[in-house]
DNA sequence: ACGGTATACATCGTATCACGAAGTATTGTT
DNA sequence: AACAATACTTCGTGATACGATGTATACCGT
């Protein structure tokens, strides 16, 4: 699907998957799967900007012998989270002018 | 509202503006105001990113003096529309995603 | 007559961001 | 021994929305 039209929405899938519990990278993905593709440069470039707008916190723990970075998220990023919620409806309204105009087909 | 989101959706919103009649970018974007803001620089340029992706085609025409480039829109340019609509059902898979993890505020 | 606003289009530079490619390192499987 | 899976990292690129700025004409109030 086109790239451009998923933007914004990522960082947003990525923070409501670490919501309900601390979780690392690779199995962020795997949570995401079924509903949106998510390469690995690409989430873990959103994890590096979501920690750098302080909407998560890192902690490193060893698992087997690999290194495991678990995410946590914080007050700022539920409430990006809440915000995305308000926003989608100027998106709906945006969708509802395309099919509007898409009645007379 | 956050910019990223919108990506994807403008090309469809000004091929939607000129659907139904021919019609030029000032005009465009007194159409589109209620549902979106959209700047004459953005305009311009989804304008001529359509014109070279042959998704619509132009007519110049003189109105009292002053240049009008009217926009008419190709099949290619319809099919971008139907295209999108297909899109869009991955777009709400993951809005699902979004509020399904969001359910236990 | 003058100034401001609306009409109409154009160009440039910048910031944001998704992603492929490639790399490092360990563990499990065949 | 070879390969897949796990786990994270860095680099470079292409796409693109938009502010700033510019050009030019028409209209309207004072």
């Amino acid at each position: 699907m086109d790239i451009q039209l998923k933007r914004g929405m990522l960082d947003v899938c990525v923070l409501t998957a670490i919501k309900n519990e601390d979780t690392y990278g690779y199995q962020i993905i795997k949570n995401v799967k079924p509903y949106v593709e998510l390469s690995e440069s690409t989430l873990y470039t959103i994890l590096k900007r979501l920690e750098s707008a302080q909407m998560l916190t890192v902690r490193t723990s060893e698992h087997d012998g690999r290194l495991r970075k678990y995410y946590h998220i914080t007050e700022k990023g539920l409430k990006r989270i809440e915000e995305f919620k308000e926003e989608w409806k100027e998106i709906m309204l945006i969708y509802s002018f395309i099919m509007k105009e898409g009645d007379n087909d």
